[in-house]
DNA sequence: TGTACATCAGTGAACGCGCGTTCACTGATGTAC
DNA sequence: TGTACATCAGTGAACGCGCGTTCACTGATGTAC
């Protein structure tokens, strides 16, 4: 069978940014977020050290274009999360156990998205924004037209992020959080304990 | 007046680990937690790139006194914030509230204390522990004996360390976080938020 | 189909840099007698 | 009080390193005629 390059392949690598995003998600699990280094994506991409500035201005630009990537997944996993509740409540910890499920499944984007400090590349928008609406959006409808949404939306996203952060610091112990499926138990428990004993 | 130099200014520079430590939280708060360096922590103590291997083996050795530092101020903040409080329930709120404080106070500490990894000494134990086990306490006290206090204990951990978090991260409008009282009113209301139209 | 040209992804040498760490040293401070 | 010695905090040169970025280039691919 005769190898058809197909028309991303392109030019002479073939998709060399996909390639280097990839290698510079694997690097930073490597070694932590310190741990990046243009050169050594190039490296590992089988390409020149110069050549990922054909693809991107500089190294925080390839960081911007990780962090885009990881808003937009997050986004789908949220939109996906709530399909099929119609409960508010049951959307919106639907939606917080996915979050915590995608910092398991991605822990490097959710460093680059939220803790990474890189400059902006100029007319950047935030990134951030279609995830929170949705949030905002789930919120509102669990607490009504006489809770600020704003305000509680911040509320309703500090606890799976809160979560989220310390399964990535390793703050929460290894047994609980070995899988997805076992991670998603613990954040319905941590769901639960504030409906019930915690949110008395 | 004639300067006596206290005894713990002792030889040369006096206090020159204190002074490094100062220095390089300084260095993560203007650059990153990329930005330090102990060449750099040197130049600003007004000392020799080499002197600072006289009080830390290496640059892990640093952070992890800055880390201990850390641990052992969010136990004193969150004693103190409980005391006077009879009412568990405004104990662990109180707790909570005060640890958001501490992160828009201590965001460097924070961020050596949570996110960044480093290799520990030999010997070394968990320094977040202390704190841990008075928050376990604390929430132990709220959910009573019939729910598992550690399970509630990370429940109750991430909500006001997931609010730090996204604070310190610039998620949050500057205007809710512009100063000390603005951040305890925001965490006060996320709190309530909990115990009302979110915790149903 | 064939040729001339334009495009532009990837090359490799070079720049200047700051870093962590080691080492033999110096000189100020502390201590034993 | 004075002297000889030990300690050890801080020095300055040196090591080897990888980095980000620039630049003139090359050569494969795409396109106009």
């Amino acid at each position: 069978m005769a190898r058809r390059p197909k028309p991303k392949d392109g030019y002479h690598h073939g998709n060399l940014r996909e390639t280097l995003l990839r290698a510079a998600m694997e690097l930073i699990a490597e070694r932590g977020a310190h741990g990046l280094s243009l050169r050594e994506c190039a490296r590992r991409a089988g390409v020149s050290h110069a050549a990922p500035y054909r693809h991107f201005a500089d190294k925080d630009a390839l960081l911007y274009a990780i962090a885009e990537q990881g808003f937009e997944k997050l986004y789908a996993a949220g939109v996906a999360s709530m399909e099929g509740f119609e409960d508010p409540l049951e959307r919106l910890d639907a939606y917080g156990v996915a979050y915590v499920r995608f910092a398991l499944e991605n822990p490097v984007l959710l460093r680059v998205m939220f803790t990474l400090q890189f400059d902006l590349p100029e007319g950047a928008k935030d990134l951030g924004t279609p995830a929170f609406d949705l949030l905002q959006q789930a919120t509102a409808e669990v607490v009504g037209p006489d809770v600020d949404s704003y305000a509680a939306a911040f509320a309703a996203w500090s606890l799976p992020h809160g979560l989220s952060m310390l399964v990535l610091d390793g703050r929460v112990p290894a047994e609980l959080v070995e899988d997805t499926e076992a991670v998603e138990k613990l954040a319905r428990s941590v769901y639960s304990i504030w409906r019930g004993p915690l949110g008395s």
